[in-house]
DNA sequence: TAAAACAAACCGACTAGTCGGTATTTGTGC
DNA sequence: GCACAAATACCGACTAGTCGGTTTGTTTTA
């Protein structure tokens, strides 16, 4: 792997992400993200149009990143519960990867200005859609109860795995993978239909021996 | 009940949890609150030290209204699987009337200074010990599944449960009673044992009848 | 009539963004 | 390879505007 000497622009937005996820976006200032990389502000302005752009990046990477991975996790699969259990591989990874990403999308994307924030809740709504189609699919062959609304479903999920971000500690004592686990356990056992367990068990934490 | 003249601090509390939900806490000046309500920053300063101390009013009336209502939910049933319905059925509700509240509380709490945030953070966890400790004490009993880290789980139901603030509207196809039981019979087919599941299924939405 | 509640003008610290300038790299003719 | 120009990347003092908070003055109430 070549070292490559990271650009300015790079190493504004590696900061500003760290920086925004401790003390928020309104409370860093861009004299104080130059001073944290020994930058200056003309570098940065020379990079950025403005302080909301910054913001607007960080906010873009995050997401299209999300629907990449999402998307390939459902092309890599041809059933229902292969492909709910492979997004909640996925996006639970992401997260662990990009929590500081993630803080920042779900908690400034408020101070996007109204050209940026339209292009970043499209993809947002992008990113749900993904998940939303999976469950209606297990619906329709039978695979998901269709007693429930495939849309509380979908939000009942993302909001389970997008929370993970507010508490959620790399030095915890479970890691993500365990943590992946138990949340796919839990959705599989709470929308597959008894026809179908058969299939999702398999992906399902074994019982405990009696002790 | 007698039609009490609201005192101007209450109308500014009022009005800011509006303001900052929509807005943002940053992105709300002093000024444009008072003259939201047709008051002065004078009257603002005479109830207010600062601004913060706003948003710690703010913060705090939410956080123990949700302690106190979780509370007598628990004291309320003395089962685990009723004490959790019971739990899902009080927080959902709380954040059918809050939600603005909500907002605030969980994306500007950041902003807190830290003598008060200290406060918040003790409460904020009082309110996850209590769901917790339902289903640690399910976990006993043998309702609910032991092969389940109770921690995760707990977080899983506060993740599914506080999401609703980012997507639900009042104006929605569906009510919060609606979602409710759609939540609660999930959480129910996801942790509760097959031996107790006799008692959980009259919580749970009934099948759909064959079309 | 005194104290509380509120109003209005004002202050000062802070910060996003600018602008004239300098260093560094890239392209070009020889 | 080399001079040299031209573009690109970057610097840092400065500014204009903003906004939390204060001060001083006025009204209401008990």
């Amino acid at each position: 792997m070549p070292m490559v000497k990271k650009t300015l622009k790079q190493r504004i937005v590696d900061a500003s992400v760290v920086l925004f996820q401790e003390d928020g976006y309104h409370n860093v200032t861009v004299d104080r993200i130059v001073e944290y990389i020994g930058a200056s502000k003309g570098g940065f302005y020379h990079n950025f149009k403005s302080k909301d752009e910054l913001l607007y990046e960080i906010h873009d990477v995050f997401i299209s990143y999300v629907i990449k991975q999402s998307q390939e996790a459902y092309d890599k699969y041809d059933t229902p519960i292969t492909r709910l259990c492979a997004m909640l591989q996925t996006l639970t990874q992401v997260f662990d990867m990009y929590q500081a990403h993630i803080t920042v999308f779900y908690e400034e994307s408020r101070s996007l200005p109204e050209e940026y924030s339209e292009i970043i809740h499209k993809k947002r709504d992008q990113y749900r859609d993904i998940l939303q189609k999976v469950i209606a699919e297990g619906q329709q062959t039978k695979d998901f109860r269709t007693e429930l609304p495939c849309t509380i479903v979908t939000m009942a999920i993302v909001g389970m795995i997008n929370w993970t971000y507010k508490w959620f500690k790399q030095s915890g004592p479970l890691t993500m993978e365990e943590i992946t686990e138990v949340f796919t356990d839990m959705v599989l056992r709470a929308i597959v239909t008894e026809q179908a367990m058969e299939e999702a068990v398999q992906f399902m934490i074994k019982e405990k021996p009696a002790e």
